[in-house]
Order: C-alpha cells, then structure tokens, then sequence
DNA sequence: GTCTATACTGAGATAGAC
DNA sequence: GTCTATCTCAGTATAGAC
C-alpha cells in the first residue's frame, strides 16, 4: 500500500491520536483499531505505552527539526524565518483550533502525569527556542535573542490555548498580524545591525 | 474543625487535585484519601465522578467572580485593576510553574477528553474576557475593548504555559513587565478619553 | 452519613498458537 | 509478524450493614 511498516504506522496513529485524545485517554485499542492491527500484535513493537510515547515525542523532534530546516533554507531573512513560525497559527490553523497546540498540550498533560517523559516533551519546546534565539542574533538581537525567543513562543502559546478555547479564527489571524508589527518595529529599531548567514 | 460539610471538603479537594493531577488522572481514591473519608461515603455526595466536576466548575467560577468583584472595589482605576488580573501571575507564581494555568490546563484537558463539560470550563474564560473587555471600554477602547481583552487573556495563557514547561520565574516576572508597559502605551494613547466608574 | 464488601468495566500487559 | 486467549489491576459504581 503505503510501503510503510506496521511499526511507523503505529507511531503514526499514535502521534495523531495522543494529539488529538491526549496520551492517556488514548488506549491500545483505539491505536490499534487506527492501524488495523489486533491488541496483542501490539507488543511485538513496543513493550509498553512508554515506549510508544517515546517514539511518538522522537518523531515529533526530528519533523521539528526538519521543519526549522526547510525555513532556514527558504528564507534568507531571519525576520521572515520567524515570520514562518508564527504562521504555523495559520497554516495549522483548523488544528490548532480543534485540539490545541501539540506540543504545548502534551508538555501539560505529562506535567500533571508527573510523567517521566515530560522533559523529553519539553525538548521540543527548547527546539523552537533555540532556533527563534539564533534568529534574533542574525537580526543583531544578541543580547536579548533568549528573551525575545521566549516572547515569541508564549505568543504562540497563548494564541493557540485561546483559539482552542473559543474556536475564533478571526482572533488568531489578528493576534498574527498584531505579532507581525512587533516584529516589524523591532527590526526598524536596528535596522543597521543586520548581519545575515 | 473547621466547620466544612464533607461535600465542601470534597469539592475542595477534587478542585485542587483536578488542578495538579489532571481530571482523569485523579481517581475517587485519591479524593476519598485526601479528604479521609471511604470511596463509598463518596456516592452518597455525588453520584458520578462527572457531577463533581461539575461542581468543581461552579466553584471555580464563584470565586472567580469574586475575585474580581475584589479587583473592581480594590481599584477605582479600570488600568489597575487590569493590572491586578496581569499580577496574578506573579502572585500564583509557583503554582502556575508547577501545574500552569487552573483555567486553561482543564479547558485543554476537557477538550481532548471531549467532555460535556468543556463548555463549562470555557464560561471560566468568557468571565475574565468579559471583565476584561469591560475595563477596556472604561478606559475609551470602547471598539476594540473584546480584543485587547483576548490579547491580555492570551498572553497570560502563554506565560503560564512556558512557566510550567521552563519553570522560570524571571521570564514571568519579564513578562508581566513588559505587558505593564504595553498596558501604559495604550492608556497614554488616549489619556484624554478616560471615563472611570 | 459513613462504612465494608463487592460487582463491573476497561486498560495495560503476557503466553503461546499460527 | 500477527493472532486469540487470558491475566492482572485500577477505577467507577452499587448494595446493604451500621
């Protein structure tokens, strides 16, 4: 079919449906009913749902990854890479909506678990983090790029709870333009300390 | 002791447990045990774990007005009082650090749960944006008042969020101060329009 | 109002046949 | 690699004694 094996579609479906459900309330059942396999082939893959969430949070960082990749090389800017990132409000935007943002609702979720894998979770937030740093460096940000990292990324977070919340995509494409000014004004300011890579 | 029927003691308990644990992660067991009484005593209060979510809800809700019925009396100037509601971060500091925001952890939780209750849980973020929304218009945003509502509500659900994931205070405390100066910007904008009640 | 005992269910996990 | 059957356990919920 695919030429997928059953052990990437499992982390697939496991992916999608610990999105969408939630990690707990998602039970081998509904991964393997997803995947058209029987509960106990299950065990051949992966020894416990840990295991699987382990894979699932491994995935989720390489296609982040991969991502911050494709921006980088897309956009010679620093100002439009970061443009990229807030567009995911966006380009996600029926998602975000219907379920959240993925990774800020899997670090809560494995927080109140007092789970063992939230720091791994939390990787995926330091990922985004790093990255945005770098590029406010590039816009000659250096002292503050951590600060204004962070800024970016509460936005982002604060947007997609509320989007969530109140299903109002009017809201999202707003709070996006508003972020787009912020981000213009800051590089106005320091319009003569740009050095690009 | 302290005088609280066994169904407040409950309530409270399932509150703060619903608040640090998650909903479906807090079982009657860890109910019944932090308020000593026998998971059956339990079902003479409620009769599913359901209706003391929804009284959990209710609670909520009260003292949320409550709170900022005290903000309103607290503050004749609607710019403090917003103030007051942008402090709440730092006065629930570690507890947001720990277990994030008590509104928007549970609106998330519910929604992936696809709980008839999530539409409850929301009426806790239609409170503070309508409150919000009216201070606004106090202080003569009397068009944008719902927007520079959410765009408050959203920033402190993206703080909380971060908070929780990076546990750090200076950036919620960095924070806070920048959305004070936002907050100035906004009033000096139109100090000439002010109407206060 | 509170307790103990117990029924029922669903979920994670294992064993072993094919 | 995949299946069925089964175990174990936690969690919700009920019945009935006190």
């Amino acid at each position: 079919m695919n030429g997928k094996t059953t052990r990437e579609q499992i982390i697939e479906a496991a992916d999608r449906l610990f999105y969408q459900q939630g990690f707990e309330h998602t039970s081998f059942a509904d991964i393997s009913q997803a995947v058209n396999i029987s509960r106990g082939n299950f065990y051949y893959h992966f020894k416990s749902k840990d295991e699987i969430l382990d894979a699932v949070i491994k995935l989720r960082f390489l296609r982040t990854q991969t991502l911050l990749n494709t921006w980088e090389k897309h956009n010679q800017h620093p100002l439009e890479r970061i443009r990229s990132f807030v567009n995911i409000l966006i380009m996600n935007q029926n998602k975000i909506i219907s379920y959240g943002c993925p990774v800020g609702t899997l670090c809560s979720e494995l927080n109140k678990l007092n789970h063992s894998a939230e720091a791994d979770a939390n990787k995926l937030f330091d990922l985004f983090r790093q990255w945005l740093g770098q590029q406010f460096i590039l816009l000659g940000h250096v002292d503050t790029a951590d600060e204004l990292a962070l800024h970016v990324l509460a936005f982002s977070q604060g947007v997609a709870t509320l989007a969530n919340a109140f299903s109002d995509e009017i809201f999202v494409q707003r709070e996006v333009n508003n972020m787009g000014k912020w981000l213009d004004s800051l590089t106005i300011e320091t319009q003569h300390n740009h050095i690009f890579v």
